[in-house]
DNA sequence: ACTTTAAGTAAAGCATGCTTGACATTTATA
DNA sequence: TATAAATGTCAAGCATGCTTTACTTAAAGT
């Protein structure tokens, strides 16, 4: 799952820490997702939507395939 | 974290069996999702919102608390 | 009443999300 | 160049998400 993380920290020239202490994470946590080694559970992508003030899909994008099925 | 997955299953008539098919996910979980065991991770949470084609805010509901902070 | 289908629940196990602590690397700045 | 700040990474451990198997309860149809 790609995300804009890292851009939109940027446009508010906060680093990871920062962002790390607004979610209530660890800084850990916000490198392991910018870099993609997992993605965040549902409620963390909850806060991270509602501190920058928009939608899941505008932070996070989904590259699962289309069911065939 | 609320959710209106049994509403969206009764409005097209699916089992919990069915959605579960359709998520390729196990019938347990659509139904520990529905009860409120637990929250879907963010890739089942996109999937789900995919196939009711509805954002995932329109499906789940966050009840955090806001920050004090 | 009987049968079937749907929903609920539980345990054990594996995968993923997140933590702390520690250390290495990169980038900025004195 | 030296120092500090930011980022990257690893390991161990705990919490959560999801699986399978299996059984129980509820609802619906015969």
């Amino acid at each position: 799952m790609k995300n804009r993380l890292k851009v939109l920290r940027a446009e508010r020239d906060w680093t990871q820490a920062d962002l790390a202490d607004k979610l209530e994470v660890s800084r850990q946590t916000i490198n392991a997702i910018e870099k993609g080694k997992y993605d965040p559970s549902l409620p963390l992508a909850f806060k991270v939507a509602r501190l920058f003030e928009m939608p899941i899909e505008a932070i996070f994008e989904d590259e699962t395939e289309l069911e065939v099925g």
